[in-house]
DNA sequence: GCAAATATAATAGTAATACTATCATAACAT
DNA sequence: ATGTTATGATAGTATTACTATTATATTTGC
């Protein structure tokens, strides 16, 4: 990705931060090195105190910026959708033929981050990860509805309703966009977990990977098996 | 379902339990209320010593069976793996058209449970919101590959092994049955939550389910959508 | 350049969690 | 009646996920 990206913000709904952590060096450090922690040692054993004591900072001062653990990976997760966006619409934006742009997208939305983009204090490859590891956590709770309505989750059901759109734009009598559409992006966490874990469980690996799986099972899906 | 399942026994594997629960009428209330509570306030809430309030026993007591509220969970997911396996096997045993008998594995494991079987101490219809709402908790965790090679997830490897197979059998040039078999598994989990919770991101409710979704979704892939 | 405002740090404290350890008692089997 | 096993009661520990308070930097306005 070009420089672009070093100017945009990703609009992360500011209910989710006490202080947004992008307002200072401090905010930028929560955020860098929770990432690379979080990656490291899983997000349960992940505790404010251990991030204190490694950026040189007090826990009482990353308090400052989130009022818990939770709503960190809350906006984490909403960095991680809204950069994924970005990148989509970015990367499908000038294509005109629907099964192309379809195509496009889901090659987007279920590669593996490969390449941190390295202008920010952010690295997209190690949150893809955690991403993959930890999303689920943030909405299996029994505060999810609460947390729905408050708009926590509002990048990534934007990012279904943008795939989900352009599942309908090839196939309008097909009858399960959304979910066709919440599926390519949960299975695709789903599948590269079971890569790493799991592997008995997945056709994919070096010469199939779920973005070829995901492409046939849309295609199919769509009754264009033959498009990609 | 009849009778039979009263007498069958669920195969967990004894590494997950320090003692058998089903041994004694102290370890049946464990998994009994254990069920209700989970299903009620959530696993993350959930804790031994308010499992033993409820069941008027002593927390000690439940460490005789369960060496952690994590294992207790791996041993509810085992369970309802292996009892899902059942009826699976049950069902689809005496059906000798591969297409036929895929479509009748797909309604089985992707149908919301609706009947308790009455015949045990297990709540299947509770268990199966469980399984929705937690069973990723139990392996989106820093110790899976270790768990992994102790067998703990023996059971839904198997079922999805199951699954795969059936799907090969109707079609062997589709180049990715076990990718698929596990996106039909974890994906109407999946599908079911989002019901609950976020309806915008699936066209599943009254009058088309993840079942419809998912049979559909298999056959399209399998070039035979006219199957059923 | 200085005071006021703001940000960060240090310290302490709390209730709950997820256990472990020890000892006592109840039930059950021979 | 005795020994064995299961369960219960109590206490204790390290850690977690915070909150509260006070002190000290750092920045900003004038």
């Amino acid at each position: 990705m070009d420089r672009l990206l070093q100017s945009i913000k990703i609009g992360v709904n500011d209910k989710i931060y006490v202080k947004d952590p992008e307002s200072s060096s401090l905010g930028k450090r929560i955020i860098e090195d929770s990432i690379i922690m979080i990656h490291d040692m899983g997000f349960d054993k992940f505790t404010f105190r251990k991030l204190g004591d490694r950026i040189g900072s007090n826990e009482s001062s990353i308090y400052r910026y989130f009022e818990s653990k939770h709503k960190l990976l809350l906006y984490l997760a909403s960095w991680y959708w809204g950069w994924l966006e970005y990148q989509l619409v970015f990367a499908t934006n000038s294509i005109a033929n629907a099964g192309d742009k379809l195509g496009r997208a889901i090659e987007i939305v279920t590669q593996t981050t490969e390449e941190d983009s390295s202008f920010s204090h952010i690295n997209e490859v190690m949150l893809n990860k955690i991403v993959i590891h930890e999303y689920s956590k943030s909405y299996l709770t029994k505060e999810v509805d609460q947390e729905n309505k408050e708009g926590y989750f509002e990048i990534y059901k934007r990012l279904v309703g943008r795939l989900s759109e352009m599942i309908a734009a090839v196939n309008r009598k097909y009858s399960y966009p959304s979910s066709l559409a919440s599926t390519v992006l949960e299975g695709s966490l789903h599948q590269h977990f079971l890569l790493d874990h799991f592997s008995s469980l997945t056709d994919c690996q070096e010469h199939t990977d779920p973005t070829d799986y995901f492409k046939n099972l849309v295609f199919n899906c769509l009754n264009k098996p033959n498009h990609v």
